[in-house]
DNA sequence: GTCTGGCACTCCCGGTCCGCGAGTGCCAGT
DNA sequence: ACTGGCACTCGCGGACCGGGAGTGCCAGAC
């Protein structure tokens, strides 16, 4: 393909998202120091359209990008465009400022909302990788514990416990010193087996009690695999009619933590940074949005965070910003360690 | 007022309600039976319209009620209407089933969403009238700690502690158990006096990282007497038109914990149920809005929930949906006393 | 006095019609 | 290979209009 004809996509891609109207052949000509005539630009045109790259709304309308379009223009058209050393700053100071894993969450997702001007949508770290830091057991009442689970990315778990019979403040002790003797330090992905037989490791009758406590651990670790996600910026879904028909499905697939899991979570794992437009997101309901994710963790990636909007989104800040911010919150992340 | 008028009223809330669209004369008067013609009922409403009960949004339209009109409705009118005693198996079930705390308020706000068909709001519980359960303390690197804080109604607040100076495992211990036998059982609200000289108790190399420690507590307790709140259901927002304008403020209040504080938090505290139609709230961006708030807790109230909804809503349900949910949840908080 | 049927009036809503303008495809000429 | 010109298409917004729902008021009935 001519290059000038890359040149006319992209002036077609830049201009519809600024303008949001489809954008025809005088406006690329003038616009955009091309050099050459609308006429030109009109056979390029006809030209890109029989190549999928674009589209008429109706006859006699301009064109837009296609999906197909976006996806060449994020792939080999778009510079991204780093965020100002101002915004730097800013994103540095807000995230720093942060008071506990729940907090850098919190800001993480506002933080990226307000950069994007779009849905933001950050995973909890996983527990997946991570490992015991401490174990802790309260009685709430004598029959009911709660077990709190802190792990080493900072993360804290709660979940009640019901024992079948009353346990005196010494048996609850017992089982404190007796869960962290076993798992403390342990990846969590090794929970389940080390703690198989804890039962057949205590007193007569403290069983049944840890019997049920080993289970809700178990639960904990595995069943809980399914994690949560802060949600930030719906409210930019209304931005300059982002959809077309109602918005009424995505705001109910923003509250479906499974929904918005399988967008981050289909992320191409080795990849930095993906993204996915229109119709290749498999949800049906996402099929004039384009999801941008980045993975983000010490080290390791422990969970992904990224931004959801309508296909025609400024995708070089964008992708500039969710790039940014990940790289810091990997960063903050990296000093607790 | 005469009696036959405020069947008149009645009439026209519910089917404004019903349909959202003005209802005529010739409709009340045919769809209630009131015995009368259609023309009377219009001299009715006449008198109904000058006494600011209802309006018309155009000249020769039917009539809607204005504010004033619910309110009438909602304090003489609307006889609520319980739930069915499926539906109260369901909450009860659905809600017993919580893990842990956060679930609980997961748990309820969605259920307040689906049983009402509108935007839910849960606040956490108070920490203010709860007292401590326990402290632990967790080195998550050389100077920085973690400090995990357990109330009485089972929530956990976590922090960050930057110490000073490096800790040993048994200086953490000392610390642990200090603090835990200063406040272990104490209210909240004495926290700040009990730990003022919290750095005096202990050896001149730990005095710093106390001091640190004391500030942060003091901070968990006080400082973040701003809450935390769970919202689910905004999707509703776009059932039938909700809000004639647009409905970004409202999503972007919702995003906003202080104005959804303030929304739960102005309730009347003495009062079981609180309904506020329209201009009564004091926020601009709720003016088209109705919030209907109760208190929950184990004896005393520590939080609110309530749902939020345009004025046009189905009060009678709405009502007993809001209070049914928010004794059961007092209920399942009363059994961790 | 209170209610009712009748009547003239108002005004919103939805449909139709039409002219404008932006944009296109194609063609002949450079 | 590019350009200017030209005829054509079609969506959009405004004007226009008739139907219908609803009202207020009045004179008469109970």
């Amino acid at each position: 393909m001519d290059d000038r004809k890359l040149e006319v996509l992209r002036a077609i891609v830049e201009d519809y998202v600024a303008t949001q109207e489809p954008v025809g052949s005088k406006a690329v000509a003038q616009r955009h120091a091309l050099g050459v005539s609308a006429a030109t630009v009109r056979n390029d045109m006809a030209y890109l359209e029989e190549a999928g790259y674009i589209q008429q709304p109706h006859t006699s309308a301009g064109r837009i990008p296609t999906a197909k379009g976006y996806r060449l223009f994020v792939d080999r058209l778009g510079k991204i465009k780093p965020l100002s050393a101002a915004e730097r700053r800013a994103v540095h100071r807000f995230l720093s400022e942060a008071i506990d894993l729940d907090d850098v969450v919190t800001r993480t997702v506002r933080l990226l909302a307000q950069l994007t001007h779009q849905v933001a949508v950050v995973q909890y770290p996983s527990l997946n990788r991570s490992s015991v830091r401490h174990l802790e057991l309260v009685s709430l009442t004598p029959t009911r514990l709660m077990l709190v689970m802190i792990t080493d990315t900072g993360r804290v778990e709660q979940r009640y416990v019901e024992v079948p019979a009353e346990l005196g403040e010494e048996h609850v002790l017992e089982l404190r010193r007796l869960v962290n003797e076993q798992l403390q330090g342990k990846a969590l992905a090794d929970v389940p087996s080390l703690i198989a037989d804890l039962a057949g490791l205590v007193r007569p009758e403290l069983r049944d009690a840890a019997a049920e406590l080993a289970r809700v651990l178990k639960e904990t670790v595995v069943a809980r695999t399914e994690e949560r996600v802060a949600v930030a910026g719906a409210a930019n879904l209304t931005r300059g009619n982002f959809f077309a028909g109602s918005m009424r499905p995505i705001l109910e697939a923003l509250e479906e933590e499974v929904v918005l899991m399988q967008l981050l979570g289909r992320a191409d794992s080795n990849a930095l940074l993906t993204v996915r437009i229109g119709d290749e997101n498999e949800i049906d309901d996402f099929r004039e949005t384009t999801v941008v994710t980045a993975g983000y963790g010490p080290g390791s990636v422990v969970g992904h965070m990224g931004v959801l909007g309508p296909t025609r989104m400024d995708y070089p800040g964008t992708i500039a910003a969710v790039r940014a911010v990940a790289r810091y919150v990997s960063e903050i992340l990296e000093q607790n360690r």
